[in-house]
DNA sequence: ATCCCGAGCA
DNA sequence: TGCTCAGGAT
């Protein structure tokens, strides 16, 4: 797939100027923003707000107080987040291999490196590419590109991908041609986010009201 | 391809 | 009432 030069900053810019800065897990802690980044799986995010809140509540926000709940007490205080059940085992999951083998540290789990971290959190049942990217970028801090169904969509639709593209491939096309920049990586994939709610929707997307319809790739002429 | 699930909105 | 949502496992 070919591009024109600088088109993602192009397209930051214009979102950037559009909807102001997004302030995704602006002054969380890492450890609330990686329960977080598990109960907002495939759910609306104001759900997960009732979810976090009720855990504040309760003072539940560690590991260990948190790893000592039974599953039935765990999902009762999750529940506005739907898909509790699963949710629960997810949590509960990412706990034990924090405990068992980061000594419930988070800071020792983020003291690895980026691929191993990467390994780590994948080979966690619950947690998919995006759930450990999101992990990565908004808890560790590392310069990691979140790719969604949303950012498959819109770039899609300005024909920056083929369709037949793997989560890495898209995570790839990010990174090779954006500034390794964790503020920049985490405002872009929110706007994204905003970007497929608002304009960019499945159903009767708003095109010509979009911010990004001025920003246009040119057709792949190789094909 | 199907299941998991509550909350908000048309 | 029906649909969608900061996905992942089976």
């Amino acid at each position: 797939m070919t591009y024109t030069p600088h088109i993602l900053m192009e397209i930051f810019d214009n979102l950037h100027t559009y909807f102001g800065p997004m302030n995704w897990w602006p002054g969380e802690t890492p450890f609330e923003i990686v329960i977080g980044a598990i109960l907002t799986q495939n759910t609306a995010w104001s759900n997960v707000e009732k979810a976090i809140c009720n855990l504040k509540k309760n003072n539940l926000l560690m590991p260990e107080t948190m790893a000592d709940l039974t599953h039935d007490e765990l999902a009762a205080i999750i529940r506005p987040s739907g898909y509790y059940n699963i949710k629960t085992k997810r949590i509960k999951s990412f706990l034990s291999r924090l405990i068992s083998r980061h000594n419930g540290s988070l800071d020792i789990l983020f003291s690895l490196n980026k691929e191993d971290l990467r390994y780590e959190l994948l080979t966690i049942s619950g947690i998919g590419p995006e759930t450990a990217d999101s992990i990565m970028l908004y808890a560790a801090k590392y310069p990691i590109f979140v790719v969604d169904a949303y950012t498959r969509r819109f770039l899609m639709r300005h024909n920056l991908l083929c369709g037949d593209e793997d989560y890495y491939q898209i995570q790839e096309f990010f990174q090779d041609n954006l500034a390794e920049d964790v503020p920049l990586y985490n405002e872009f994939h929110a706007l994204i986010v905003n970007l497929g709610k608002e304009f960019c929707r499945a159903k009767k997307p708003l095109c010509h009201l979009c911010p990004l319809k001025d920003v246009l790739n040119e057709p792949d002429p190789d094909i």
